[in-house]
DNA sequence: TCTCCAAAGATAGCAATACTATCATAAATA
DNA sequence: TATTTATGATAGTATTGCTATCTTTGGAGA
């Protein structure tokens, strides 16, 4: 039996859509890997072109520019994440075990998922914690938000919220403290790897603290 | 009377310092109004030259390239930060009072301050908001930490990993907190203004609820 | 007052980036 | 068999991100 896993995307994203050729999908598997290896500013299309042994413009056939190929795997990402969470969290009935039980997964790295084979979710996750934030971090993030770009990260946002509602009807901000977990499970993952002296998990490096710091911030926030 | 504030930089940052010439206070004026304006991915040195009417290879005399104009201002923020917070706690005794006025700080808008005549701070503010985490999610992160180029976010980290200890001396995450704090003073400022759905504070857009977000999970936090 | 020297202006040039356009060809489909 | 559809091959253009060189100017020291 072959597993597989498809996520809708927002078909303004792209040009053409990658999941339903070659090519595409090569774009989005060799776009993870040279974007985690030169960085987003170094990351150009006629280095992936070669990469892939395309051209220029049969890249731009798919994506209209870099910055909308980073979106798309952004939102990508966000759905799959959120797909999982769902899923792997739908059996448990105490809420708070519910919420611990997500926050792991926010706050984990990754193994790659076989169901999707043009997908590296570990390189994937990595991108996320260094090049995420440029997604929305922009001049055009009206525009692109008008254009549902990132309901995928809101959906999430929206799921995470609900669970810290159903620990405590009464608190009174859980999609920022949603977005906390988040937005913290990555940039402590950063701080930690590269400017160490910014948080307390610069001996030991290891994520298991950070998933410690989140579940001591939020289960006090939360409580009654 | 004239008051005026100096910060010393680090001089790795600049060619030429621009403190010590008109043009070189002009390039950091103007060049906070261009980013503030187009953004930094379309803010360059040309347009830069161009609204100061100077040309591109005077500027490149002072900045190497862009980028590490966007640290130098970056750290010039965090180092005025610090001394604001620092100066303005100082005579506070009660521990938790003066964390409250600290976070304060962090999370709140500012006005321009006088004494810098090559600095308009409150515009400036908005670009920490925007672009100040593009200064470090880079690839070339770790050479430009052995640079130094970070400590002044790392010092003002410590300082308010400080107050945090004398609010609680047995909390074990001072760090994380502190960045947590001012990580999350500027995305949640930033989600508000542009993409309220991932926060709580969508309808009224004040700053003061960012306030109490922060402060609510601050001391809930470190209760003992 | 002269000199000289640092700062700035003026201009040129070059490789890379970020595209757009056109034409040919191969494979899939009607 | 005709005709879309995807890709390949190639060219071209404006802008970006620099570096280099030569000239001018305005003050500080002799």
């Amino acid at each position: 039996m072959e597993l597989s896993l498809n996520i809708k995307m927002n078909d303004k994203l792209f040009i053409r859509n990658p999941e339903h050729t070659d090519l595409g999908k090569k774009i989005i598997l060799f776009s993870i890997e040279l974007i985690h290896e030169k960085g987003f500013e170094d990351f150009t299309f006629k280095k992936l072109a070669a990469a892939i042994g395309t051209t220029e413009a049969g890249v731009y056939r798919y994506f209209e520019n870099k910055h909308k190929l980073l979106i798309y795997i952004t939102a990508w990402y966000w759905s799959w994440l959120e797909y999982r969470v769902v899923t792997y969290t739908e059996n448990i009935l105490d809420p708070i075990e519910k919420l611990r039980k997500a926050i792991k997964f926010l706050a984990t790295s990754v193994e790659d998922d076989i169901r999707t084979s043009h997908v590296n979710e570990s390189i994937l996750h990595q991108i996320i914690i260094s090049e995420g934030s440029k997604a929305y971090l922009t001049k055009h993030v009206t525009e692109d938000n008008q254009d549902q770009f990132f309901k995928p990260y809101k959906d999430l946002c929206a799921t995470i919220g609900n669970y810290i509602l159903d620990c405590n009807p009464d608190y009174k901000y859980p999609r920022s403290l949603a977005t906390t977990i988040i937005e913290m499970a990555h940039i402590q993952n950063f701080f930690m790897q590269h400017l160490p002296a910014l948080t307390d998990f610069g001996k030991s490096k290891s994520e298991s603290n950070i998933l410690d710091f989140l579940e001591d911030l939020v289960f006090h926030a939360i409580k009654k």
